[in-house]
DNA sequence: AAGGAAGGCAACCGCGTGCAC
DNA sequence: GGTGCACGCGGTTGCCTTCCT
């Protein structure tokens, strides 16, 4: 791969050309070439022998003596970047494996722009290879209107960091911009990823860096980066759900009040702050941070393209590592999100309902970052949500008053828990499809879909939903009407009537991926626990949620 | 078949960091 | 403590190949 073009050089590359391309090698300094004019551009298989001999006798290092020993035309710079890009042993040539694409994905959603880190993680890889696979997978899913990343790992980022970070004081990474909101994340999300989905071949020690703060970092701008800041929230919910063939089906059929969104959303912005959330807080427990969850898979779904409409504008390709200043990160009235999305955020940061401002105070976004934020709007959807429970459910089909009972809730909490208000702008549909895009056997691109029509989306009702009666009884069923909880759940697994559900829906859905698909599905989401890491991002969240309240509930 | 566009890759460039003096 | 050097890293550019029209 690397002699490719040299190879081809070596063959027609006359005295003439060779002496062309010296040039002044002004960036491998005057001192170094010593006022010798340095080669620049692709190496002949000749000095690669040259430099692979000279390394063999001297060794690595002191890159700027090969010019001097060797013959060599070349800068120590270049010979140092030859040497260990194409010319080093145990380099690894050829296209990555799955497994190195996995890794690559999680290692840059833990550490961002690092490749040389990554690289370290990726024997016989290097940060160049890494980092042009990686700009080249921006690009493709970036036309392809894809999530950069999985979002079982934005889910999981989100998840973990959430859970931990009122209790991890851990390290102090340079490079997270999180820390210095007092958010330590743990690196639990890929050892998760790496005990139960059983991905990796290779688990490499992960310096212990905050998981997700590249993550976290990237959320917001790699969203606001390729999401057209015009694109209406409704066209975003159609498109990013019409990607997912296998899924729109269910999700037609699981969530008719997908169709709702096509209605007036401004109208039901108010309410969105009260039933954000398919999952009702207990009114009892006042575990209003569920709600906190939920918004921060909108924020991981920002942190995903999900438009199937490219920025006209030129976007920043590199997401997570965005160095953003603190003050950008922390502030979300300065986020570089453009109006739309972060719209309600602004109101909301600006406007607090009454009953939060002394958590405001305590908890702005302003002054805490992405996670806080969370929890703030948490608190706050928590109390506004007594506000509009009294609404009932407006978007019931006339006469269908048992369906509406058992739609109506979720249909409402989907909508209000969509995108009108999401902080992060996003809904719970993009999620799902970001959720079924990403999880796709390739991690690219996947087909784009029809999208679902209301005869669809009227067509079934879910089987369980939620009620506020109920939840106790089981916050796994409500699960059901949140299309994420298509795929597996270990929680969903812990209801014993699950299990032929979770047959039926994995047969299900199967059929609708087709052969391609169904088997590497069918395998995932009944061979092992992971089945909804793997596939249904989205229960990852659900499943944990619970958990990931109790440890966000705030005293 | 020819031309253009896009994709992929190798190499370059600038900057930051660590270390020795 | 200041300075210079070597090295490493991340971003960018440019070239070549492939694909599309």
């Amino acid at each position: 791969m690397s002699h490719t073009k040299n190879e081809r050089e070596d063959g027609i590359l006359s005295k003439d050309q060779t002496e062309s391309s010296l040039i002044d090698d002004g960036n491998c300094g005057a001192g170094t070439g010593g006022g010798v004019v340095l080669k620049k551009g692709p190496w002949t298989s000749a000095e690669d022998a040259i430099l692979i001999d000279y390394v063999k006798k001297h060794g690595e290092g002191n890159w700027n003596a090969v010019q001097k020993h060797s013959g060599l035309f070349r800068c120590g710079k270049s010979c140092r970047l030859r040497w260990a890009n194409h010319l080093r042993p145990n380099l690894k040539k050829g296209a990555f494996t799955q497994e190195e694409e996995q890794l690559i994905i999680e290692l840059h959603a833990k550490m961002g722009n690092k490749w040389a880190r990554m690289a370290a993680h990726l024997p016989g890889r290097t940060d160049n290879e890494i980092k042009n696979y990686w700009n080249t997978r921006i690009k493709r899913r970036q036309r392809a209107g894809l999530p950069l990343y999985p979002p079982e790992v934005c889910l999981q980022a989100l998840q973990d960091s959430h859970g931990t970070s009122a209790v991890n004081g851990g390290d102090k990474g340079p490079h997270d911009i999180l820390q210095n909101n007092s958010y330590e994340i743990p690196d639990v999300i890929f050892d998760s990823l790496k005990t139960s989905q059983n991905v990796l071949p290779y688990v490499p020690e992960l310096p212990d860096i905050s998981t997700g703060s590249m993550l976290m970092k990237g959320l917001g701008s790699q969203y606001c980066s390729f999401m057209p800041p015009t694109i209406h929230r409704q066209k975003r919910l159609r498109e990013a759900t019409a990607f997912f063939p296998g899924y729109t089906g269910a999700v037609k059929n699981e969530c008719p009040l997908f169709e709702q969104f096509q209605d007036d959303i401004s109208d039901k912005a108010a309410q969105s702050f009260g039933l954000s959330f398919p999952i009702e807080p207990d009114p009892a427990t006042k575990n209003s941070l569920q709600f906190g969850v939920f918004p921060g898979s909108h924020n991981l779904s920002n942190g995903n393209f999900s438009a199937s409409e490219p920025p006209l504008e030129a976007v920043k390709l590199e997401l997570p590592s965005l160095q953003y200043p603190e003050t950008e990160l922390g502030n979300w009235g300065t986020f570089s999100c453009p109006p739309p999305l972060l719209e309600s955020v602004d109101a909301f940061i600006q406007s607090p309902p009454p009953t939060s401002i002394a958590e405001s105070d305590s908890l702005s976004p302003r002054n805490s970052g992405l996670l806080d934020a969370l929890l703030h709007e948490a608190k706050t959807l928590s109390s506004a949500k007594n506000h509009a429970s009294e609404k009932s459910s407006y978007s019931a089909t006339p006469g269908d008053i048992a369906e509406s009972s058992t739609f109506n809730i979720c249909e409402t909490e989907w909508e209000n828990c969509g995108e009108p208000l999401s902080p992060m702008g996003h809904s719970a549909t993009s999620l799902l499809s970001e959720c079924i895009s990403a999880s796709g056997s390739t991690l690219d691109e996947q087909p784009p879909a029809e999208t679902f029509t209301e005869s669809h989306v009227k067509s079934e009702p879910a089987d369980y939903v939620f009620t506020p009666e109920i939840q106790n009884e089981a916050p796994i069923r409500l699960d059901s009407c949140h299309p994420d909880t298509l795929l597996a759940s270990n929680w969903l697994e812990q209801d014993s009537g699950y299990d032929k559900d979770q047959t039926i829906m994995t047969d299900s859905i199967a059929a609708l991926l087709g052969d391609d698909l169904s088997s590497e599905y069918k395998n995932m989401a009944a061979g092992t626990s992971i089945s909804s890491q793997a596939w249904g991002l989205g229960s990852c969240a659900w499943n944990n949620m619970p958990a990931v309240c109790q440890m966000s509930e705030l005293p």
